[in-house]
DNA sequence: GTCTATAGTCCGATAGAC
DNA sequence: GTCTATCGGACTATAGAC
């Protein structure tokens, strides 16, 4: 993050980050298997913490109020990070290969997800459909709270996209 | 696609491709900014046609409605491509970069399906919530058309998935 | 750790179309 | 005369094979 902040994604080699932690390049494709990835790795611990929310739900509440709570869960972790994750926001934001590979990290998060509501019983289709709505709403929501840094916290803003996601989806 | 079908995405180089097609290396890239793009030329297409059914749609139609019948255009056209689809989508389904890339195209989806409800008065948040939401269910109902090529016409399956969407997300 | 292939960029040169 | 398409060569970084 030092190096991407100070010179810029692009303009950092594999071998400047791999100098700046002691090891030789070789080292650091034997930890990440690519040039993106070290910006990715902690986010199996969102995937973690939505699961586990998921999970904890109450048997009788509908699937994308479980998700709903497990968005939160991670949501309350991700608002802690505060600035950090602002700035690995930023990187991100900054080249499209790392936007795509954000991408594929949420449409991770909508398998994860998926997978836990069918754990609890519920069916495939409809599992599938909450998690991707769910998630979508999340990455709005997330969004939202990157570009107001003295707006509301990340989890209210979380539980009020989710809200207006209901009311644009309403049945007529 | 004849290379990456006989040989493998992988396994096909840049040179090879230009040397199919009668032309340099340097110049496949005068024309595509990366080797991915190339299988990902035509979507702007699908963004027409989706565009173009919001627009068509009547003022008094709800955002998700709206989009739904640009949706049910695009799948029309996806429809009538048939095996060429199923075989393009088996060689992005091989690789991960690819389906990388199929994730930003589809952004890009929800980006100017949101643009043009706001082009209809829609306010930009539940524009992108319905955006988001609707390209969702085009995603799901796409998967669920290629793996069953002798189920249903992909149309069809958009307008059921989208049902199934209001169902599960509607407010309890 | 070494060695190598591939993707992708930069520079410049050429030639036909309008 | 400008625009667009082609090609060639040198170069770097990523990434994989061994």
């Amino acid at each position: 993050m030092e190096l991407f902040v100070e010179h810029g994604y692009e303009r950092t080699t594999t071998a400047d980050i791999a100098a700046r932690a002691g090891l030789s390049e070789r080292t650091y494709f034997r930890h990440f298997p690519d040039k993106r990835e070290v910006l990715f790795d902690a986010t199996h611990l969102l995937d973690s913490l939505v699961v586990d929310g998921i999970a904890a739900a109450p048997a009788d509440v509908a699937p994308l109020d479980a998700l709903g709570g497990g968005l939160h869960a991670g949501a309350v972790m991700l608002d802690g990070l505060g600035d950090h994750a602002r700035a690995r926001t930023a990187v991100i934001a900054s080249q499209a290969e790392l936007r795509e590979r954000e991408l594929a990290k949420m449409s991770g998060l909508v398998a994860a997800s998926a997978a836990a509501l069918v754990q609890r019983g519920v069916d495939e289709a409809p599992a599938l459909l909450a998690a991707e709505a769910g998630v979508a709403a999340f990455r709005v929501a997330f969004e939202r709270w990157v570009s107001t840094p003295a707006g509301p916290p990340l989890p209210d803003v979380v539980d009020a996209v989710l809200a207006e996601l209901r009311a644009v989806v309403a049945p007529a």
